[in-house]
DNA sequence: GTATTTTCGATATGCATTGTCAATCGGGAG
DNA sequence: CTCCCGATTGACAATGCATATCGAAAATAC
């Protein structure tokens, strides 16, 4: 069974403090100010681990390395910092989707990328 | 300067043909119906020259390799058929966009992708 | 307390992409 | 048209990156 260790702790309350999907980088550097020698190969381990149990889902976003977040949302889509490269939610979607989709095609799902500049990365300069 | 080889004629008429977005992969395995012992490495050689002179556009699709498509085109979006793995081209996107941005954050770009089933694939089954 | 799981750190994998190099080809000079 | 040289090719090895695995040491659950 999963064990309740320091480094999971670490990890999922990282998740929990800060809310936006995250690379298994992010994670690292985030959760290294609890656990300051923890190794990359745990958060690989644990996030597949609690990908599993459905703690977490992965998330793609284009041309980036792959992304978790909390399961359990809401339906939302991503935000794109070009700046500090962070990525956000947003609630919500276009609801003029099935126009778009091309004759004889059947859409089953979609995805809704904006990118530009968070508010801080706008208030910094 | 760039030389007019069999192998780039090659190329340039598969985009020409198939005018949908490709990968490396795919580009080589329908080029070699007219080169038969094409490299993948001349695939990436050519595919770089022609992005670099603007006759092609790299596109990211989460979760996949990288493809490229002709430039020039009309703003557009691109459906990813789950059957065939093919990515196709659909003219239009979302008017609504703008109110989904969250407070403060400044929105310069967006993408859509939808998921589904292509003509092809629903008629095939 | 003890058996078992988890951790770390290094090393290994999988994959897309790029580099190497001898052999070949393209295309302008003659 | 033919020659010649540098650009290009194809096979293969090498890289870069994200991710997975390994074994010894440490931590956890019962």
């Amino acid at each position: 069974m999963q064990r309740d260790t320091v480094q999971r702790r670490a990890i999922r309350k990282v998740f929990k403090d800060l809310g936006r999907p995250l690379s298994p980088l992010e994670i690292l550097q985030t959760a290294r100010a609890q656990v300051p020698n923890l190794g990359i190969a745990t958060v690989y381990r644990s996030v597949k681990g609690l990908t599993d149990e459905g703690w977490l889902v992965p998330i793609d976003v284009p041309g980036e390395p792959q992304r978790y977040e909390l399961s359990g949302k809401d339906h939302h889509h991503h935000f794109s910092c070009r700046q500090c490269g962070r990525i956000f939610d947003f609630d919500g979607c276009p609801k003029d989707l099935a126009k778009l989709v091309p004759q004889g095609f059947l859409m089953e799902d979609h995805e809704v990328f904006l990118y530009g500049r968070c508010a801080d990365c706008r208030k910094a300069r």
